[in-house]
DNA sequence: AGCAAGAATTCTGCATGCAATCCATATTAT
DNA sequence: ATAATATGGATTGCATGCAGAATTCTTGCT
């Protein structure tokens, strides 16, 4: 018997595994705004599971720092305030340094191409003015670099934090200058990493981030004083 | 009528929490062994709590790496392979160069001098040469560091890898040399906090947690390969 | 009307029951 | 004897029930 193709593994996936992913999914996306409550009966309902698994999902998100519970009262979806998103970056830039240097020591050239590929796609969208599209390439870009630092722990960290952050939606309105200054400094990160230069790398993440930190910081803590506008 | 004083609330803390923590500990301890099975009825029985909560306790340690969840088959408590090790190592070390800078920043003076009474405790337990004691402090110290960093992301981060390399039980036989520098190590770490030297305790973490990760790492190679004994 | 106390409802925390899955042992066929 | 298969017991995945806490609604009072 051929069974080398295994098409689509009938093995059912945990109901608490697919209801925290999805719940996951609808807080990253901001369908479910900080400080909602997370009603028990109207989410099994939503999702069409049983109270057990959903409650086990609240669990795990609440260690991921995505809700937050509340004993006797149930979860709500944390709040990113402008001090958590800040510290949050700044650990990020911490782990983006040092998967720069690893991702310069250990991936492979096929892996560097990949992510000059989609640089170049993020170019495209950058040129165009597409801010979504951007950042969508943006991230993956970032991410890669993570993954193809080759140490798992390292990526599992960062995701998680990515996660976090990304719920945030600073990217509203990233100021031109900011935008392009970016651009000009992935130039440089991936000529970094093609160069394997580990030095450079880690100190240009480092400040790519720490520049990030300061953009979105600035701009949410405007968002949260619309009193002079 | 006086409430100024709140002698432990009597707030029930949620079971799961605790089973969560009771879990935690043994996993770090050792008394739960890497690839020991997860038994639900034996362990409700053990912990008195009922499987609900418990099942609770696994997915949140799963989350955290302490335990791996096989699909219709429960947990296990999971492996800390060297490699893995290593790669946690790694990424504490970016931690907390990351931390030693902001705690330059940010500790205030008596902070730094907790940190300073931590470490003469330390050098005491050195100079008897009790490992064990020795551990314990240079283990506060670190957390402290991390913490006295100010960011709680990072603390957060930092605390759950740590418990994740403790209950790796490297420090067994530490060679005299290593544990000679790393003492010398720590006089340089907190002569640069104390300077607020922030270059400096950035590259003297980064440095120790590599030294540390070397020596770990060759201690439990040599462990997985009594071959040579 | 405004407020406070109490009752009713809703919700969460936890325990338990049932079905599906897995594992170990025994049984049969080759 | 070995391998394949069947079968019984144990174990997990999930749903649901019950008790207690919290919230909302109601009612009575000022």
């Amino acid at each position: 018997m051929d069974e080398t193709q295994d098409p689509t593994p009938i093995t059912r996936r945990p109901l608490h595994e697919e209801a925290t992913d999805r719940l996951r999914d609808l807080i990253v996306q901001g369908r479910l705004a900080p400080g909602t409550r997370l009603n028990e009966r109207l989410l099994t309902a939503q999702l069409g599971v049983s109270r057990t698994p959903l409650r086990e999902a609240f669990k795990v998100l609440a260690t991921e720092g995505m809700v937050d519970l509340l004993p006797n009262r149930g979860a709500i979806v944390s709040q990113m305030d402008p001090v958590r998103l800040a510290e949050t970056l700044s650990v990020m830039g911490a782990l983006e340094a040092l998967a720069g240097e690893l991702a310069c020591l250990n991936a492979t050239e096929a892996q560097i191409n990949e992510i000059r590929a989609l640089h170049y796609e993020m170019l495209a969208h950058h040129a165009r003015g597409d801010l979504a599209g951007y950042f969508k390439f943006n991230q993956a870009i970032h991410l890669k670099i993570v993954k193809y630092s080759g140490n798992a722990v390292l990526f599992n960290a960062y995701r998680q934090m990515n996660g976090n952050v990304r719920r945030a939606r600073y990217m509203a309105n990233l100021s031109k200058e900011r935008w392009d200054a970016a651009v000009r400094e992935h130039e440089e990160i991936l000529a970094a990493l093609d160069a394997r230069d580990v030095k450079r790398i880690k100190a240009l993440l480092a400040d790519h981030l720490a520049h990030k930190q300061k953009s979105v910081f600035a701009e949410l803590k405007a968002l949260m004083e619309p009193k002079a506008a």
